[in-house]
DNA sequence: AGCCTTTGACCAGCG
DNA sequence: TCGCTGGTCAAAGGC
């Protein structure tokens, strides 16, 4: 009986450590894959198809890893950090949600106007808010009382076509080096724009897109920029949004030509992890 | 030219 | 009713 939490413990480490290694096995494959893309110049080979799955189960190993070793979490008991508010349109659940009801829907507090009826909400608590696979346009931003950060509107590009989604960004706290985001969605996507397929698509990228177009005129958010190796290094239990927004912001930079630095970086990591 | 962000003004809900 | 506050609009300017 008393020898449980030593055993615990080296059982957990022992889980971390085999987790830790797969990871970087499947990063060592997709290396090899990514040097195969930059002989052949990437034209042909529809890469992304064959590194994305591989880039998403390594981070899912390393975010299950980082949790076992931080608070003893199992595999089983990660979940996404996304809560549904309200819905007042009950059909579609296709979201990935943790359905909880959040009775402080209103304002932080206690002021401010109330969603209009009708309308359906959830919250995604994230340290990449701008990568939804959505176009949006910011059409606001506001200082919030009793935050340190302004809070940020945006619309769906497509509004003119009738897509009445909407979403609100507020970042939470950047305790750790790494900022948190609280982002607010509002209405579903009406329109068909969302790029299912990392830039296989013709369209480009969101994350692309925000790039080029949107983050780089936010002064507050643009030193933020992450990379892979900021948000595995920030030690948090990335849930499964989080390593899929960066298997995303992996795709693009596969896609740019400039991923060779933070796979180095994150290698590297690696290592220094599983010794 | 078209789309974007910025930003001050305005609107509306709440205490 | 009034003041505070969050949400939205729209003009201006940038890319």
């Amino acid at each position: 009986m008393s020898s449980m939490p030593m055993r615990n413990l080296n059982r957990d480490q022992e889980a971390a450590i085999r987790e830790v290694g797969r990871g970087y096995d499947i990063i060592k494959q997709l290396q090899g894959l990514l040097q195969l893309k930059s002989r052949k110049g990437g034209e042909a080979i529809p890469m992304h198809e064959l590194a994305e799955p591989l880039f998403r189960e390594a981070l899912q190993s390393l975010n299950h890893a980082l949790c076992i070793m931080r608070s003893g979490v199992s595999k089983a008991e990660i979940k996404s950090e996304i809560v549904v508010i309200e819905s007042d349109s009950p059909a579609d659940s296709s979201h990935e949600s943790v359905t909880s009801y959040d009775s402080n829907q209103r304002l932080e507090n206690g002021r401010g106007k109330r969603r209009r009826v009708g309308e359906s909400s959830w919250i995604n608590n994230t340290s990449m808010p701008y990568d939804d696979g959505y176009q949006w346009r910011k059409y606001g931003d506001k200082k919030i009382s009793g935050s340190d950060f302004p809070r940020s509107y945006f619309r769906c590009t497509y509004k003119d076509q009738g897509c009445q989604a909407k979403k609100l960004v507020q970042q939470t706290s950047n305790k750790s080096d790494v900022p948190f985001f609280r982002v607010t969605y509002t209405n579903k996507h009406t329109c068909n724009f969302q790029n299912t397929s990392l830039s296989s698509s013709p369209q480009p990228s969101a994350f692309t897109s925000i790039q080029h177009n949107g983050i780089n005129h936010m002064p507050h958010l643009q030193e933020y920029k992450p990379s892979a190796y900021q948000l595995l290094n920030q030690g948090s239990c990335l849930g499964d949004a989080h390593a899929n927004n960066l298997s995303n912001f992996a795709s693009t930079c596969m896609d740019e030509g400039n991923w060779e630095w933070d796979l180095d970086f994150l290698l590297k990591d690696l290592v220094g992890f599983a010794s």
